[in-house]
DNA sequence: AGCCATTTGTTCGTATGTATA
DNA sequence: TTATACATACGAACAAATGGC
């Protein structure tokens, strides 16, 4: 089962919504939502949980690879990266 | 031998290619095209009928099932839902 | 048993158009 | 005008299960 979402993404707010879930996420990931090397949701499962376009989702996660927080593996899933790589 | 289509999907349509599908079923089952019980082509059979992507079949097919109008048989197929049930 | 075609399920990649702040 | 977001669509690849041979 996975870890319910502890936050939501609020429109209203002055950060824009990928920028607000990409923070949920990394969150998430050091709280130990999910261990290095496993895949976080999906793209359709975030799309789902937050209420926001698959187009948001992907970029926020698009941070979080730029950061090094997570990697992509086309047609498998979104994983969080081990520490010092 | 399966009925041939009678309409065609209009990209420039203001309605969305999902929708015209899943109406274009939905007269379709009506009509009597497919029995109750029995399967409407596969996705891929739809994909080459219509012309358009399976991801957009899909959704089509998931808007009638919703609607109680077709089930879904993973690996073996779509099929008209019998009246009701 | 093994092989293979069929079928739905899932996932990310990419592109376009529209709307809004 | 620009940035952001949403909706929609197509593409590609792979998984998993079924059924026929």
């Amino acid at each position: 089962m996975e870890p319910e979402p502890d936050a939501r993404i609020d429109h209203g707010a002055p950060l824009p919504p990928y920028r607000q879930l990409a923070g949920i996420l990394l969150a998430r990931i050091r709280r130990g939502d999910w261990q290095p090397n496993r895949a976080i949701p999906s793209e359709a499962q975030l799309v789902g949980e937050y209420g926001i376009a698959r187009a948001t989702v992907r970029r926020a996660i698009a941070v979080l690879v730029d950061q090094g927080a997570l990697f992509v593996v086309p047609q498998r899933g979104t994983f969080v990266k081990p520490e010092g790589e």
